[in-house]
DNA sequence: TTGAAAGCGTTACCAA
DNA sequence: TTGGTAACGCTTTCAA
C-alpha cells in the first residue's frame, strides 16, 4: 500500500499539498494535477485508520435494532444501507435480539468505534434503557424510530403514527358491518403497539362501538412468545370465552399470521364469519391465505427520512430536533 | 475520552508499561496492578483507531450477501454475528442485491477499512467476479458459502450439499407413488442451483424414471424476476404443456410459494393431485398451507463453521483451506 | 521489568 | 499557494 508520502515524492509536493488535493483545500491547477496523476498511478488510497485518528470521524453508521428477521427492520436495513452507501457511509447493523443488555454492550463497543450516529428502533419498555438512550442523544447523533420515544423531547424521531390510523381502521371494520371487534396486541411491555392499542379504543367510541375487556388479549410479559404464538395463543383464548366476535385486530402482522393458523385449523371463515386485520404490511400479507388487509407502515420512507436527518446531525447541520410521524396506511385484501 | 497517557500518570508508570499490561506482556505485578486500577477508574477504553493504525487489524469482519430479506441470509446474519461478536468482532453486513459491481465496490471499501476477514455468499454465476473472489482469497481471509465455489481450489468453502439431497428428495417422492416429477429452477446464471437440479437427474436415473425436458422450467436469465414469479409462471407453463405431472420440486422455498399460489388459484389440490416440495426451510415453510416439505439447509451449522474457519485463518492458524460440504436434510410436512 | 523514543499515515496549524 | 512540523493515541523496538 502506498501512502501519501508516496504519493508527494512522485508528485514532486509536500505530504500537505497532497493532503489539500484530497481534501479540497486551495492549491495551484499544476500542483493539483500533478498530484491527482500520481493518486492514479500509485492506487492510492488514504489509510483510513490514521485519516480516522485525527478526524475522529469513522463514516460508519450505525442500525440497531431487536431483530432482523421481523421484516420491519429487514426492508428498513436495504433503504438505510442505501442512503448511507450514497453517502459514504458503511452501516453495522446490530441485532439486539430483544436484549437491553445486548443494546447497551453493542452501543458501547460501537461508541468505541467511534460512529458517527446511529438510528436507534427497539420495542420494549425499560427505563433504564430509554434513559441511557435518550441521555446518548446529547453526545452523539440518533435518530429513533420507535413511536415510544415520542415523549421524550429533544430527540429526533421518525415513526409511523399507530394512534390515528389504527381508529381508522376500526372505521373501516365497522363501515363493513362488523361491530364485534377483537384486538390481540403484544404484551404491555411492547410500547410501540400500545398507542395503536389506544387507537383501536378510540376507534370504537367513534364508531359507538362499547368497549370490552373479554375481546382484548395482552400475553403476559413474562413469556416469552414470539409474534405467531401470541395470535394462536390469543385467538384460541377469545374465542374460548363465548363472546360474539366478527373482526380481529392485530398489533402486527406476525400475530394476524398466528391468528389466521388458528382460525383455520378451527374451519373458520376469513372473512366471511371473521375479519382480519394486521399492521406492518410485511411481505408475507400477500402470501398468506387469505392475503391480509394490513396498515402499512411507510418502511422506506422512514429509513430515506431517518437517514437524512441522522447525516444533517452528523455534519451539524438542521440542529433543532426532527420529529416526524407518518401516517400508516389501511392496505385492504381479502381478510376483510 | 482519556488517553494512554492518563492512566500511565494515574498509575505511576511509562505509556510503555499500560500498553504491556493490556497486551498481556511481562510486568511487575504492582505495575498490573496500580495500571489496572487506573483504568478502572478513569473507564479508559483504547482507541480503536490508534491501536488498529499500528496493528492493521480492524476486528470487523464482513458479511457479503446478494439480499439479506432472503430468509437464508437473515438467519446466517444472526447466526454469524453471535459468533463474531463472542470473539469481539463486528459484522458488516453488505446486502449487494444481487449486484456484481456493488459487490466489487463494496469489498474495495471494505478492504481499505481493513476488515480481517470477509464471509462471501451469492449466487450469480459471474466469471469476472467468480475470479476477482478467489484472487481476493489469496490477500484477505474469505470463506465461501456458496456451492458454486467447489470447482476452485485452495479456497475455503462451507455449503450445503445440493445434489446428493435432491436426488434422496425425488427417491422419497417415488416412495410415495410419484412418476411423473417436475422440476423448476432458476435461470442457468444461479450456479448453485444447477447442482441441485443435476441431483434431481441423478434421482430419477436411481429410480429408473425418464427424464423430459416438457417438466422442466428455467426461466430466462435476461428477465428479472424473484423466486415467487418464477414458481408461479413456472407452474403455469408447465401444466399448459398437457404432460402429466403429479410432483413439482423446486430449487428453493421461494419458488414453491409462487408454484403453490398458481396451483391453489387453478384450484389443484395439494398434495392430493400434485405434491410439492422446497429447498432451504424458510420460515414460511411453516406457515402458507398446506404446510410445505422442503430440503433443509443446516444454517446454523453452516454459520458457525464458517465463522470458526474465518476467525482460524485470521488468526493464522489451520492454515490448510477446509472444504465442508452438509447434508440436505428433507423435512417432510403437509405439501407432500 | 521498565522507560524513552521512534514510528504508523494522516490532518492542521503556522510561517514563509 | 506552499512546506515544515506538531499533533492524534497507540505499539514496538532498544537500552538501561
Amino acid at each position: 500500500m502506498s501512502t501519501i508520502w508516496d504519493v508527494a515524492k512522485l508528485a514532486g509536493v509536500s505530504k500537505s499539498t497532497v493532503s489539500r488535493v484530497i481534501n479540497n483545500g486551495s492549491c495551484s491547477p499544476e500542483a493539483k494535477k500533478a498530484v491527482l496523476d500520481a493518486i492514479e498511478k500509485l492506487n492510492y488510497q488514504p489509510s483510513y485508520f490514521a485519516k480516522n485518528i485525527r478526524t475522529q470521524k469513522s463514516m460508519s453508521i450505525a442500525l440497531v435494532i431487536p431483530d432482523i428477521s421481523n421484516l420491519f427492520y429487514t426492508e428498513l436495513f436495504k433503504t438505510v444501507q442505501e442512503v448511507a452507501y450514497a453517502h459514504q457511509y458503511m452501516v453495522i447493523l446490530c441485532d439486539t435480539q430483544h436484549n437491553s443488555d445486548y443494546e447497551i454492550k453493542y452501543v458501547k463497543q460501537l461508541i468505541n468505534r467511534k460512529v458517527d450516529g446511529l438510528i436507534y428502533g427497539t420495542y420494549k419498555m425499560d427505563a433504564k434503557t430509554q434513559s441511557f438512550f435518550v441521555s446518548l442523544s446529547e453526545s452523539l447523533p440518533i435518530v429513533f424510530i420507535d413511536y415510544a420515544y415520542k415523549r421524550y423531547e429533544n430527540i429526533s424521531i421518525v415513526a409511523t403514527e399507530g394512534y390515528q390510523s389504527t381508529s381508522e381502521a376500526v372505521k373501516f371494520l365497522y363501515d363493513k358491518g362488523r361491530r364485534h371487534i377483537a384486538y390481540i396486541n403484544f404484551s404491555r411491555d411492547v410500547e410501540v403497539t400500545q398507542l395503536r392499542y389506544q387507537g383501536y379504543i378510540k376507534g370504537l367510541e367513534d364508531c359507538g362501538l362499547a368497549y370490552s375487556s373479554n375481546v382484548v388479549y395482552f400475553p403476559s410479559s413474562r413469556k416469552k412468545m414470539d409474534g405467531i404464538s401470541i395470535g394462536y395463543h390469543g385467538a384460541r383464548k377469545l374465542l374460548s370465552r363465548n363472546q360474539k366476535i366478527d373482526a380481529i385486530m392485530t398489533a402486527a402482522d406476525q400475530i394476524a399470521i398466528g391468528v389466521n393458523k388458528y382460525l383455520k385449523e378451527q374451519k373458520i371463515r376469513i372473512p366471511d364469519d371473521i375479519s382480519l386485520v394486521g399492521f406492518d404490511n410485511n411481505a408475507i400479507c400477500e402470501i398468506i391465505e387469505p392475503t391480509l388487509t394490513t396498515i402499512a407502515q411507510p418502511i422506506n420512507s422512514i429509513g430515506t427520512t431517518a437517514m437524512q436527518i441522522l447525516i444533517n446531525k452528523i455534519k451539524g447541520i438542521d440542529n433543532p430536533e426532527q420529529r416526524i410521524f407518518m401516517k400508516g396506511n389501511l392496505i385492504q385484501r381479502n381478510s376483510t
